[in-house]
DNA sequence: TCACCAGTGGAGGGTTCG
DNA sequence: ATCACGAACCCTCCACTG
Protein backbone atom coordinates (compact mmCIF):
# COMPACT_ATOMS: atom_id res chain seq x y z
CA UNK A 1 0.00 0.00 0.00
CA UNK A 2 1.34 3.38 -0.45
CA UNK A 3 1.61 6.04 2.20
CA UNK A 4 -0.88 3.72 4.17
CA UNK A 5 -1.63 5.34 7.32
CA UNK A 6 -1.90 8.49 5.85
CA UNK A 7 -4.01 7.10 2.85
CA UNK A 8 -6.73 5.69 4.89
CA UNK A 9 -7.05 9.05 7.18
CA UNK A 10 -6.94 11.37 4.00
CA UNK A 11 -9.54 9.26 2.44
CA UNK A 12 -11.59 9.73 5.07
CA UNK A 13 -11.03 13.37 5.38
CA UNK A 14 -10.86 14.37 2.24
CA UNK A 15 -10.45 17.74 3.00
CA UNK A 16 -6.33 16.63 3.97
CA UNK A 17 -6.03 15.94 0.10
CA UNK A 18 -2.76 17.50 -1.82
CA UNK A 19 -1.48 18.28 1.59
CA UNK A 20 1.28 17.16 3.78
CA UNK A 21 0.00 14.79 6.07
CA UNK A 22 2.48 13.08 8.60
CA UNK A 23 0.75 10.44 11.00
CA UNK A 24 3.14 9.79 13.96
CA UNK A 25 4.47 10.42 17.97
CA UNK A 26 3.63 14.74 17.59
CA UNK A 27 5.80 14.69 21.24
CA UNK A 28 9.28 15.42 21.80
CA UNK A 29 10.23 11.98 21.98
CA UNK A 30 8.00 10.75 18.74
CA UNK A 31 8.83 9.68 15.28
CA UNK A 32 7.28 9.50 12.05
CA UNK A 33 4.94 6.24 11.05
CA UNK A 34 3.91 7.60 7.97
CA UNK A 35 4.16 10.55 5.58
CA UNK A 36 1.76 11.47 2.73
CA UNK A 37 3.77 11.76 -0.42
CA UNK A 38 3.55 16.49 -0.07
CA UNK A 39 5.00 16.16 2.76
CA UNK A 40 7.94 13.74 1.29
CA UNK A 41 8.99 16.25 -0.96
CA UNK A 42 10.09 18.18 2.24
CA UNK A 43 12.51 15.35 2.93
CA UNK A 44 10.49 13.93 5.53
CA UNK A 45 10.17 10.03 5.42
CA UNK A 46 9.20 7.11 8.34
CA UNK A 47 10.97 6.39 11.44
CA UNK A 48 12.47 9.63 11.42
CA UNK A 49 12.02 11.99 14.86
CA UNK A 50 9.21 13.96 14.68
CA UNK A 51 10.85 17.16 15.70
CA UNK A 52 12.83 16.88 12.47
CA UNK A 53 9.70 16.30 10.68
CA UNK A 54 7.98 19.54 11.99
CA UNK A 55 11.43 21.37 11.08
CA UNK A 56 11.70 20.67 7.42
CA UNK A 57 7.68 20.74 7.48
CA UNK A 58 6.22 22.93 9.44
CA UNK A 59 2.99 23.40 7.59
CA UNK A 60 2.37 19.63 7.91
CA UNK A 61 -0.39 18.15 9.36
CA UNK A 62 0.53 16.27 12.19
CA UNK A 63 -2.21 13.07 13.02
CA UNK A 64 -2.22 11.03 16.32
CA UNK A 65 -3.19 8.03 14.04
CA UNK A 66 -5.10 4.75 15.18
CA UNK A 67 -3.80 1.91 14.85
CA UNK A 68 -7.05 -0.14 15.45
CA UNK A 69 -8.38 1.57 12.61
CA UNK A 70 -5.28 0.45 10.13
CA UNK A 71 -5.63 -3.26 11.19
CA UNK A 72 -9.33 -3.10 10.11
CA UNK A 73 -8.31 -1.81 6.61
CA UNK A 74 -5.69 -4.14 6.40
CA UNK A 75 -7.94 -7.18 6.88
CA UNK A 76 -10.01 -5.54 4.26
CA UNK A 77 -7.07 -5.48 2.06
CA UNK A 78 -5.98 -9.18 2.84
CA UNK A 79 -9.32 -10.29 1.83
CA UNK A 80 -9.13 -9.11 -1.65
CA UNK A 81 -5.34 -10.82 -1.89
CA UNK A 82 -6.65 -14.23 -0.35
CA UNK A 83 -9.30 -13.95 -3.14
CA UNK A 84 -7.27 -15.04 -5.27
CA UNK A 85 -4.53 -17.07 -3.29
CA UNK A 86 -4.70 -18.78 -0.16
CA UNK A 87 -0.58 -18.45 0.00
CA UNK A 88 -0.61 -15.02 1.09
CA UNK A 89 2.18 -13.89 3.53
CA UNK A 90 1.83 -10.85 5.59
CA UNK A 91 4.66 -8.55 5.98
CA UNK A 92 3.31 -5.60 7.76
CA UNK A 93 -0.32 -4.40 7.47
CA UNK A 94 0.28 -2.97 4.70
CA UNK A 95 2.32 -5.52 2.49
CA UNK A 96 2.13 -8.68 1.88
CA UNK A 97 3.72 -11.67 -0.75
CA UNK A 98 1.42 -13.64 -2.62
CA UNK A 99 2.57 -17.23 -4.40
CA UNK A 100 0.51 -16.96 -6.92
CA UNK A 101 1.90 -20.14 -9.20
CA UNK A 102 -1.17 -21.75 -8.63
CA UNK A 103 -3.75 -19.16 -9.22
CA UNK A 104 -2.87 -18.56 -13.07
CA UNK A 105 -4.88 -21.09 -14.71
CA UNK A 106 -7.86 -19.58 -12.94
CA UNK A 107 -7.04 -16.34 -12.91
CA UNK A 108 -4.64 -14.97 -15.83
CA UNK A 109 -0.74 -14.79 -15.53
CA UNK A 110 0.89 -12.72 -12.83
CA UNK A 111 1.03 -9.36 -14.46
CA UNK A 112 -2.91 -9.75 -15.07
CA UNK A 113 -3.43 -10.67 -11.28
CA UNK A 114 -1.71 -7.61 -10.51
CA UNK A 115 -3.63 -5.23 -12.55
CA UNK A 116 -6.34 -6.82 -10.77
CA UNK A 117 -5.65 -6.70 -7.45
CA UNK A 118 -4.69 -2.81 -7.79
CA UNK A 119 -7.83 -2.21 -9.85
CA UNK A 120 -10.00 -4.27 -6.70
CA UNK A 121 -8.20 -2.25 -4.17
CA UNK A 122 -8.78 1.21 -5.61
CA UNK A 123 -12.51 0.60 -6.44
CA UNK A 124 -13.24 -1.43 -3.39
CA UNK A 125 -11.42 0.19 -1.10
CA UNK A 126 -10.36 4.04 -2.48
CA UNK A 127 -6.81 3.10 -1.50
CA UNK A 128 -3.76 2.80 -4.25
CA UNK A 129 -1.30 0.19 -3.83
CA UNK A 130 1.73 -0.94 -5.78
CA UNK A 131 2.43 -4.27 -7.26
CA UNK A 132 5.67 -6.31 -7.99
CA UNK A 133 6.15 -9.69 -9.86
CA UNK A 134 9.15 -11.55 -10.21
CA UNK A 135 9.73 -15.09 -9.98
CA UNK A 136 11.36 -14.57 -6.25
CA UNK A 137 10.51 -12.77 -2.64
CA UNK A 138 13.50 -10.34 -3.09
CA UNK A 139 12.60 -9.40 -6.66
CA UNK A 140 8.60 -8.76 -6.21
CA UNK A 141 9.53 -6.60 -3.34
CA UNK A 142 12.41 -4.48 -5.42
CA UNK A 143 10.17 -4.50 -8.19
CA UNK A 144 7.14 -3.20 -5.60
CA UNK A 145 9.05 -0.39 -4.93
CA UNK A 146 10.16 0.50 -8.37
CA UNK A 147 6.15 0.83 -9.01
CA UNK A 148 5.35 3.34 -6.18
CA UNK A 149 4.97 7.20 -6.75
CA UNK A 150 8.29 9.10 -5.95
CA UNK A 151 8.39 11.96 -4.11
CA UNK A 152 11.15 15.06 -4.70
CA UNK A 153 11.47 18.98 -3.91
CA UNK A 154 10.80 19.20 -7.87
CA UNK A 155 7.37 16.98 -7.29
CA UNK A 156 5.84 13.88 -7.06
CA UNK A 157 5.67 11.57 -10.16
CA UNK A 158 3.23 9.07 -10.47
CA UNK A 159 4.65 5.28 -10.17
CA UNK A 160 4.07 2.96 -12.71
CA UNK A 161 1.40 1.06 -10.38
CA UNK A 162 2.85 -2.71 -11.87
CA UNK A 163 6.45 -3.63 -12.00
CA UNK A 164 7.07 -6.46 -13.66
CA UNK A 165 10.74 -8.91 -13.92
CA UNK A 166 10.17 -11.69 -16.30
CA UNK A 167 12.23 -14.83 -16.28
CA UNK A 168 15.74 -14.09 -18.04
CA UNK A 169 15.79 -10.44 -16.71
CA UNK A 170 16.58 -10.86 -13.23
CA UNK A 171 20.19 -9.98 -12.92
CA UNK A 172 19.69 -7.11 -15.29
CA UNK A 173 17.03 -5.81 -13.30
CA UNK A 174 18.97 -6.59 -9.96
CA UNK A 175 22.73 -5.55 -10.17
CA UNK A 176 22.31 -2.04 -10.68
CA UNK A 177 20.42 -1.84 -7.54
CA UNK A 178 22.25 -0.42 -4.72
CA UNK A 179 23.37 -3.07 -2.18
CA UNK A 180 21.16 -1.84 0.49
CA UNK A 181 18.37 -2.55 -1.47
CA UNK A 182 18.89 -6.36 -0.47
CA UNK A 183 16.71 -7.63 2.16
CA UNK A 184 19.20 -7.85 5.75
CA UNK A 185 21.68 -5.08 4.72
CA UNK A 186 21.41 -2.57 7.06
CA UNK A 187 23.72 0.87 8.15
CA UNK A 188 26.24 -1.92 9.68
CA UNK A 189 26.83 -4.04 6.64
CA UNK A 190 26.70 -1.73 4.82
CA UNK A 191 29.71 -0.49 6.14
CA UNK A 192 31.58 -3.73 6.22
CA UNK A 193 30.65 -3.76 2.74
CA UNK A 194 31.69 -0.60 1.88
CA UNK A 195 34.98 -1.48 3.00
CA UNK A 196 35.21 -4.01 0.83
CA UNK A 197 34.62 -1.80 -2.06
CA UNK A 198 30.85 -3.23 -3.02
CA UNK A 199 28.39 -0.06 -3.66
CA UNK A 200 25.46 -2.00 -6.24
CA UNK A 201 24.65 -5.79 -5.77
CA UNK A 202 26.45 -6.34 -9.03
CA UNK A 203 29.79 -5.87 -6.96
CA UNK A 204 28.54 -8.25 -4.49
CA UNK A 205 27.88 -10.58 -7.26
CA UNK A 206 31.44 -10.84 -8.27
CA UNK A 207 32.77 -11.20 -5.03
CA UNK A 208 33.32 -15.08 -3.86
CA UNK A 209 31.17 -16.26 -1.24
CA UNK A 210 34.01 -17.09 0.99
CA UNK A 211 34.95 -13.11 1.37
CA UNK A 212 31.05 -12.88 2.26
CA UNK A 213 31.12 -15.27 5.24
CA UNK A 214 34.01 -14.28 6.17
CA UNK A 215 33.13 -10.49 6.90
CA UNK A 216 29.14 -11.17 7.55
CA UNK A 217 29.11 -14.51 9.29
CA UNK A 218 28.01 -18.00 7.43
CA UNK A 219 24.62 -17.76 7.53
CA UNK A 220 23.90 -14.03 6.43
CA UNK A 221 27.38 -14.03 4.07
CA UNK A 222 25.96 -17.40 1.88
CA UNK A 223 22.09 -15.77 2.33
CA UNK A 224 23.85 -12.52 0.70
CA UNK A 225 25.88 -14.04 -1.60
CA UNK A 226 22.92 -15.92 -3.31
CA UNK A 227 20.31 -13.25 -3.26
CA UNK A 228 23.08 -11.22 -5.13
CA UNK A 229 23.11 -13.73 -7.62
CA UNK A 230 19.59 -13.81 -7.86
CA UNK A 231 18.95 -16.85 -6.37
CA UNK A 232 16.15 -16.83 -3.22
CA UNK A 233 13.80 -20.17 -3.20
CA UNK A 234 12.28 -18.90 0.21
CA UNK A 235 8.51 -19.52 0.15
CA UNK A 236 5.52 -17.88 0.77
CA UNK A 237 4.90 -18.64 4.15
CA UNK A 238 1.26 -17.60 5.74
CA UNK A 239 0.58 -17.69 8.82
CA UNK A 240 3.83 -17.79 10.65
CA UNK A 241 3.04 -18.31 14.46
CA UNK A 242 4.70 -15.82 16.92
CA UNK A 243 7.92 -16.42 18.37
CA UNK A 244 7.66 -13.48 20.95
CA UNK A 245 5.28 -10.99 22.70
CA UNK A 246 6.10 -8.31 24.25
CA UNK A 247 5.45 -4.07 25.17
CA UNK A 248 7.78 -1.25 25.70
CA UNK A 249 7.55 2.34 26.64
CA UNK A 250 9.29 5.12 26.44
CA UNK A 251 8.61 7.91 28.74
CA UNK A 252 7.88 11.54 28.68
CA UNK A 253 10.99 11.71 31.24
CA UNK A 254 13.51 9.58 32.25
CA UNK A 255 12.38 7.91 35.17
CA UNK A 256 15.49 7.63 38.31
CA UNK A 257 12.89 6.40 40.75
CA UNK A 258 12.98 2.21 41.69
CA UNK A 259 9.61 2.33 43.06
CA UNK A 260 8.16 4.08 40.26
CA UNK A 261 9.96 1.64 37.21
CA UNK A 262 8.43 -1.35 39.49
CA UNK A 263 5.09 -0.32 38.92
CA UNK A 264 5.61 0.68 35.05
CA UNK A 265 6.98 -3.20 34.94
CA UNK A 266 4.10 -4.53 36.64
CA UNK A 267 1.42 -2.73 34.18
CA UNK A 268 4.01 -3.98 30.87
CA UNK A 269 3.69 -7.57 31.84
CA UNK A 270 0.10 -7.44 32.73
CA UNK A 271 -0.51 -6.26 29.34
CA UNK A 272 1.72 -8.85 27.81
CA UNK A 273 -0.39 -11.58 29.79
CA UNK A 274 -2.96 -10.36 28.51
CA UNK A 275 -2.35 -10.88 25.08
CA UNK A 276 -0.82 -14.28 25.49
CA UNK A 277 -3.78 -15.19 27.17
CA UNK A 278 -5.99 -13.76 23.93
CA UNK A 279 -3.62 -15.85 21.69
CA UNK A 280 -3.96 -19.23 24.02
CA UNK A 281 -0.22 -18.92 24.38
CA UNK A 282 2.11 -19.25 27.29
CA UNK A 283 5.94 -18.25 27.34
CA UNK A 284 8.89 -19.02 29.66
CA UNK A 285 11.59 -16.77 29.29
CA UNK A 286 11.04 -13.27 30.15
CA UNK A 287 13.34 -10.30 29.19
CA UNK A 288 13.29 -7.05 30.51
CA UNK A 289 14.49 -4.37 28.11
CA UNK A 290 15.88 -1.06 29.97
CA UNK A 291 17.28 1.96 27.70
CA UNK A 292 19.00 4.26 29.62
CA UNK A 293 18.93 8.20 29.26
CA UNK A 294 22.43 7.24 27.45
CA UNK A 295 20.30 5.60 25.07
CA UNK A 296 22.56 2.65 26.03
CA UNK A 297 20.33 -0.62 25.94
CA UNK A 298 20.29 -3.84 27.97
CA UNK A 299 18.78 -6.80 28.00
CA UNK A 300 18.27 -9.27 30.95
CA UNK A 301 15.97 -12.58 30.93
CA UNK A 302 15.12 -15.39 33.01
CA UNK A 303 13.62 -18.85 31.44
CA UNK A 304 11.05 -19.99 33.47
CA UNK A 305 10.57 -24.01 34.58
CA UNK A 306 7.06 -23.88 33.77
CA UNK A 307 5.01 -21.91 30.72
CA UNK A 308 3.74 -18.83 32.25
CA UNK A 309 0.19 -16.39 31.46
CA UNK A 310 -0.72 -14.62 34.68
CA UNK A 311 -0.06 -10.97 35.13
CA UNK A 312 1.78 -11.81 38.63
CA UNK A 313 3.65 -15.07 37.26
CA UNK A 314 5.38 -12.71 34.40
CA UNK A 315 5.45 -9.66 36.97
CA UNK A 316 7.74 -11.51 39.66
CA UNK A 317 10.27 -12.37 36.93
CA UNK A 318 10.49 -9.05 35.37
CA UNK A 319 10.92 -7.41 38.60
CA UNK A 320 13.36 -9.78 40.02
CA UNK A 321 15.22 -9.20 36.80
CA UNK A 322 15.05 -5.01 37.10
CA UNK A 323 16.11 -5.14 41.03
CA UNK A 324 19.65 -6.15 39.93
CA UNK A 325 19.72 -3.27 37.80
CA UNK A 326 20.90 0.68 38.63
CA UNK A 327 18.53 2.94 37.66
CA UNK A 328 20.04 5.98 39.05
CA UNK A 329 21.46 7.26 35.82
CA UNK A 330 17.88 7.88 34.72
CA UNK A 331 15.76 5.58 32.52
CA UNK A 332 14.09 6.38 29.15
CA UNK A 333 12.19 3.33 27.79
CA UNK A 334 11.10 0.15 29.32
CA UNK A 335 9.77 -3.41 28.09
CA UNK A 336 8.59 -6.79 28.92
CA UNK A 337 8.42 -9.47 26.49
CA UNK A 338 7.83 -12.97 26.47
CA UNK A 339 9.62 -15.59 24.14
CA UNK A 340 9.67 -19.62 23.88
CA UNK A 341 5.96 -19.76 23.73
CA UNK A 342 4.14 -22.76 23.56
CA UNK A 343 0.73 -23.63 24.66
CA UNK A 344 -0.18 -22.91 28.21
CA UNK A 345 0.89 -26.51 30.55
CA UNK A 346 -2.36 -28.02 32.50
CA UNK A 347 -1.13 -28.31 35.54
CA UNK A 348 1.49 -30.98 35.47
CA UNK A 349 1.55 -33.70 38.36
CA UNK A 350 4.05 -33.15 40.27
CA UNK A 351 5.07 -35.62 43.54
CA UNK A 352 6.59 -32.29 45.04
CA UNK A 353 3.49 -30.01 43.64
CA UNK A 354 2.37 -27.56 46.39
CA UNK A 355 -0.99 -25.34 46.04
CA UNK A 356 0.23 -22.10 46.86
CA UNK A 357 -3.05 -20.35 46.17
CA UNK A 358 -5.29 -22.90 47.38
CA UNK A 359 -7.25 -22.59 43.53
CA UNK A 360 -5.23 -25.81 42.28
CA UNK A 361 -2.93 -23.57 39.91
CA UNK A 362 0.70 -23.42 40.09
CA UNK A 363 1.23 -19.87 40.83
CA UNK A 364 -2.13 -19.52 43.04
CA UNK A 365 -3.55 -17.16 40.02
CA UNK A 366 -5.70 -19.21 37.54
CA UNK A 367 -8.94 -18.50 39.42
CA UNK A 368 -8.61 -14.75 39.77
CA UNK A 369 -7.09 -14.24 36.16
CA UNK A 370 -9.92 -16.15 34.56
CA UNK A 371 -12.04 -13.32 36.40
CA UNK A 372 -10.26 -10.62 35.59
CA UNK A 373 -10.59 -11.92 31.77
CA UNK A 374 -13.87 -11.94 32.00
CA UNK A 375 -14.51 -8.55 33.95
CA UNK A 376 -12.40 -6.98 31.01
CA UNK A 377 -14.69 -8.30 28.22
CA UNK A 378 -17.29 -7.22 29.87
CA UNK A 379 -16.61 -3.70 30.85
CA UNK A 380 -13.30 -3.27 29.16
CA UNK A 381 -10.04 -3.59 29.43
CA UNK A 382 -9.46 -0.54 31.94
CA UNK A 383 -12.51 -2.19 34.54
CA UNK A 384 -9.91 -3.49 36.77
CA UNK A 385 -6.00 -4.20 37.18
CA UNK A 386 -3.17 -5.01 39.80
CA UNK A 387 -3.53 -3.42 42.72
CA UNK A 388 -0.23 -1.74 42.45
CA UNK A 389 -1.62 0.27 39.36
CA UNK A 390 -5.57 1.23 40.37
CA UNK A 391 -3.60 3.33 43.63
CA UNK A 392 -1.12 4.84 41.04
CA UNK A 393 -3.75 6.25 38.59
CA UNK A 394 -1.39 3.69 35.73
CA UNK A 395 -4.27 1.13 35.24
CA UNK A 396 -4.46 2.49 31.25
CA UNK A 397 -1.80 1.12 29.25
CA UNK A 398 -2.36 2.85 25.78
CA UNK A 399 -5.86 4.58 24.87
CA UNK A 400 -8.10 1.48 22.93
CA UNK A 401 -7.15 0.59 19.31
CA UNK A 402 -3.92 2.66 19.78
CA UNK A 403 -0.40 1.97 19.48
CA UNK A 404 1.58 4.96 19.90
CA UNK A 405 4.75 6.42 18.10
CA UNK A 406 6.44 7.91 21.04
CA UNK A 407 5.18 9.92 24.36
CA UNK A 408 2.21 12.25 23.31
CA UNK A 409 2.01 14.59 25.69
CA UNK A 410 5.40 14.97 28.36
CA UNK A 411 3.81 15.05 31.39
CA UNK A 412 5.49 18.23 33.14
CA UNK A 413 9.15 16.84 34.68
CA UNK A 414 8.57 15.71 38.55
CA UNK A 415 9.42 18.14 41.15
CA UNK A 416 12.24 17.16 43.03
CA UNK A 417 12.26 14.92 45.99
CA UNK A 418 11.69 16.85 49.69
C1' DT B 1 41.51 -39.07 35.04
C1' DC B 2 42.12 -36.17 31.24
C1' DA B 3 41.48 -34.24 26.67
C1' DC B 4 38.54 -33.62 23.18
C1' DC B 5 34.19 -33.32 20.74
C1' DA B 6 29.31 -32.58 19.45
C1' DG B 7 24.95 -31.12 20.72
C1' DT B 8 21.73 -28.30 23.32
C1' DG B 9 19.88 -24.45 25.59
C1' DG B 10 20.33 -20.14 28.07
C1' DA B 11 21.92 -15.42 28.26
C1' DG B 12 23.11 -11.09 26.25
C1' DG B 13 24.07 -8.11 22.59
C1' DG B 14 23.43 -6.62 17.83
C1' DT B 15 21.13 -5.95 13.31
C1' DT B 16 17.30 -5.38 10.44
C1' DC B 17 12.61 -4.46 8.97
C1' DG B 18 8.17 -1.84 8.54
C1' DA C 1 23.99 16.14 19.49
C1' DT C 2 19.77 12.03 20.76
C1' DC C 3 14.26 8.48 17.41
C1' DA C 4 8.74 4.24 18.59
C1' DC C 5 7.42 -0.01 18.90
C1' DG C 6 7.03 -4.83 17.88
C1' DA C 7 9.13 -8.62 16.07
C1' DA C 8 12.57 -11.88 13.82
C1' DC C 9 17.00 -13.55 13.41
C1' DC C 10 22.06 -13.97 14.08
C1' DC C 11 26.35 -14.26 16.69
C1' DT C 12 29.18 -15.29 20.63
C1' DC C 13 30.02 -17.02 24.99
C1' DC C 14 29.09 -20.33 28.38
C1' DA C 15 27.48 -24.40 31.09
C1' DC C 16 26.08 -28.86 30.93
C1' DT C 17 25.66 -33.65 29.05
C1' DG C 18 27.29 -37.74 27.16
Amino acid sequence: MDAFFVSVEVRDRPELRGKPVIVGGSGERGVVAAASYEARRYGVHSAMPSVRARRLCPHAVFLPGSYGRYEGVSREVHAIFTSFTPLVEGIALDEAFLDVTGAERLFGPGPAIAEDIRRRVTDELALTCSVGVAPTKLLAKLASEAAKPTASPAGITPGPGVVVVAPGEELAFLHPHPVQALWGVGPATLERLRRLGVTTVGDLAALPEATLVHTLGSVAGRHLHRLSLGIDDRPVVPDRPAKSIGHEQTFPHDLHDPDALAVETVRMADAVATRLRDRGLAGRTVTLKVRFGTFVTITRSITLAEPADTGPALAAAARSLLAAIDPTPGVRLLGVSVSNLGPPTSHQLRLDAVDVGGDGGPDGWEDATRAVDDIRRRFGSDAIGPASLVERGRLRLTRRGQRQWGPDEPDPPPAPAP
